[in-house]
DNA sequence: TTCGTCATGTAATGCGTTACATGATTAA
DNA sequence: TTAATCATGTAACGCATTACATGACGAA
């Protein structure tokens, strides 16, 4: 039952209707918990019905009215009482990974598997460098150390960057894997890939990447 | 419409009981299909009632009896079908990232939070290094290369890289921000995190971690 | 004698996905 | 005139989660 907490988190210190929501999603919840326009809209009468959001109707000219709708003490309530409870592990779906797992079987498939790695390691190379664009307007000319230290709600930086890490390492594996099957296929030793690398682990050695320089 | 999938691929080159599968689950599938227990359970006879597997009973003393299911040839085809689909994009499902997504609004909130995280950096890198010792034995003593080079189903290996790579990332992430959330809070710099490393893209530079080397 | 493992479910409820539906405005 | 954006839904179905339930064996 978090879709609920989702949309409470995404109305902190800003109201919004419906449409907008769904369009913040794209660029910032969805890096944490996707969810469909369908879902969203169904889920705020849900929210207004409890008391924790209040909406009011939005006339407009040359566009439909929209309802607006704003946190409620009560809202606030359950967003700290939802911090307070312990999280679940976070879980992946990955239908491509799943076509990985069967890598071996049948040459054709692993042909196609490949294919679609290459892709999806585009695709998230693309997003990734959206949420550093974005990241890097967050910034204006600040450093990020400024920015964290001085800027009051730092949330949606912090979980921009886990959209930006996310994609660059899907984009990473994907690579790495696609070259690991066709190399395969191929009957050859895998190319480019330092796969012998004396580091073990990435976690202590590897700082998070930089915003700032770049694009 | 997945789960159906996640389930035929465990039973590539393998007859398993709905037990195993749920054990499997944990270690390799949940990489990246995360499932409870009920619901695999619940899978099987749908499964089976579509002709994608063939259960048979298996009369055990000292045990209970057990249904071990195989993939028939119309489940192996329904494989190459999916494989032959588009992917959709990956989703993630994170509590916690949620919880991020408010730092800044409440300071006892974010205490809280910063907390929870440094639990799930030790969680996460606990799985990390399971995953890490569980590569290392499917390699015995080659090197990653002469096993993706000799091996018929690497898939299994894949994605387990998959686990480990994704577990390693999201220690990684909690611990930055933790720290991040920690030292607004006491209002001083950042301690120990290299914040303005030069690099600005983790994807091209560096190599996936080697799993040979070390424990 | 208590816990963990083996082995499998049911039932209720709620969440999520897919397909379908509408209708105006504005930019290319 | 075609597509995109703004703005919001309904309906059907299937997937997922939570709680509950059983019962034997083996190890500590």
């Amino acid at each position: 039952m978090t879709l609920r907490h989702a949309v409470l988190v995404a109305l902190l210190g800003t109201e919004a209707a419906g449409y907008q929501l769904v369009k913040a999603f794209d660029v910032s919840v969805a890096n944490f918990w996707a969810s469909s326009p369908q879902q969203i809209y169904a889920e705020l009468p849900k929210l207004e019905a409890r008391g924790l959001i209040a909406g009011r109707e939005v006339v407009q000219t040359n566009r439909p009215n929209k309802r607006v709708y704003t946190l409620t003490k009560a809202g606030r309530d359950e967003i700290s009482n939802f911090i307070a409870t312990a999280s679940k592990p976070s879980i992946i779906r990955d239908d491509l990974v799943v076509k990985v797992f069967t890598t071996g079987d049948d040459a054709r498939d692993d042909a196609q598997i490949a294919s679609e790695l290459d892709q999806r390691a585009t695709e998230c190379q693309a997003r990734a460098d959206l949420f550093t664009q974005i990241l890097r307007s967050m910034l204006g000319d600040r450093t990020e150390l400024e920015y964290l230290q001085n800027e009051q709600r730092i949330g949606p930086y912090l979980t921009c960057r886990r959209g930006q890490l996310f994609e660059q390492d899907n984009a990473r594996y994907s690579r790495w894997t696609a070259e690991a099957i066709r190399a395969r296929l191929r009957g050859q030793t895998i190319p480019g890939i330092p796969l012998s690398d004396p580091r073990s682990s990435i976690s202590e050695a590897t700082p998070l990447p930089n915003v700032t320089s770049h694009g």
